[in-house]
DNA sequence: GTAAATTTGCAACTAAGTTGCATTTGAGTA
DNA sequence: TACTCAAATGCAACTTAGTTGCAAATTTAC
């Protein structure tokens, strides 16, 4: 992993006023060194190759990070949840593709409803969530 | 529960050709019974009011009923499937909505998306899904 | 350097869903 | 109606993602 994705990192961690720790340092270098989403399984293993980290510390790294936006994370059918960093690109809103094969996630550009779904009377919009599924190149 | 529910679930299940089990019938005359998608929890608690089943043997027939497109089943957030029955409405593509507050699920209509967005090379396209999120009239 | 608040590590726990296997049951046939 | 046997069920044990409580370590402000 380049250095500087370590000091992006670094610096993104500051830049939310909480304590810029090592493990949330090194566990966002690892997702901003990433094309897709990875589970915590995935990241875990990249982490303990360097340092051994609980996986406990994980989970509430991880957790910390979608509350502050570093990341966002996607429920998938394997009832396995998955982060990407959120760069300029990911803050909109934006679709996710999944493998249905390997199961790999990757994040889409943005989409729109037409017309969007009405909804019963009474309820409240908030947010529309798209998911595309097939094959990935490396699957076909 | 009204008796015409149990009639048209031993009718669906009768003609999958497969066993018309009891289990199999008075779980789909459950789900006929109902609105909105339910969790395998929820159908355990009301089938077991009347009549004890075990809770494998009701993962089995949700699974059998899913395969026999009796039923479709949606991932939440919270990790948990729900399942609704499939009436001709359903049979199509369509969106779900999601309360983020009581986690209620309901079937939306039809939707389009444009443009479809377009996948890296080499990807497949087999389906798309969409969630709404928001909350429902007795949450707001 | 000291101190207070936050973060971490560890053990124990929760809950959805799965597996293996012996027993029971649905439905076709004599 | 009784017989047969593949399919379905019940039960115990297991897997795995994620959570909780608490004592020890770390970060950062003074
Ligand atoms: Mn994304
Ligand atoms: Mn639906
Ligand atoms: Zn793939
Ligand atoms: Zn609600």
């Amino acid at each position: 992993m380049p250095n500087n994705f370590l000091e992006k990192a670094r610096e993104l961690v500051r830049h939310t006023g909480d304590r810029a720790t090592h493990h949330r340092i090194r566990t966002l270098a690892t997702l901003l060194a990433e094309q897709h989403a990875l589970t915590h399984r995935e990241i875990e293993e990249r982490l303990n190759v360097k340092e051994q980290l609980d996986r406990v510390t994980l989970y509430r790294v991880l957790e910390w990070m979608s509350k502050k936006n570093l990341v966002h994370k996607i429920a998938g059918d394997d009832r396995v949840w998955r982060f990407r960093v959120n760069t300029e690109l990911h803050s909109h809103q934006h679709a996710h593709f999944v493998c249905t094969r390997c199961t790999k996630v990757t994040c889409l550009a943005d989409f729109k409803i037409k017309p969007l779904p009405s909804l019963p009377i009474g309820y409240l919009f908030h947010e529309t969530e798209l998911t595309v599924k097939g094959l990935c190149a490396e699957c076909i």
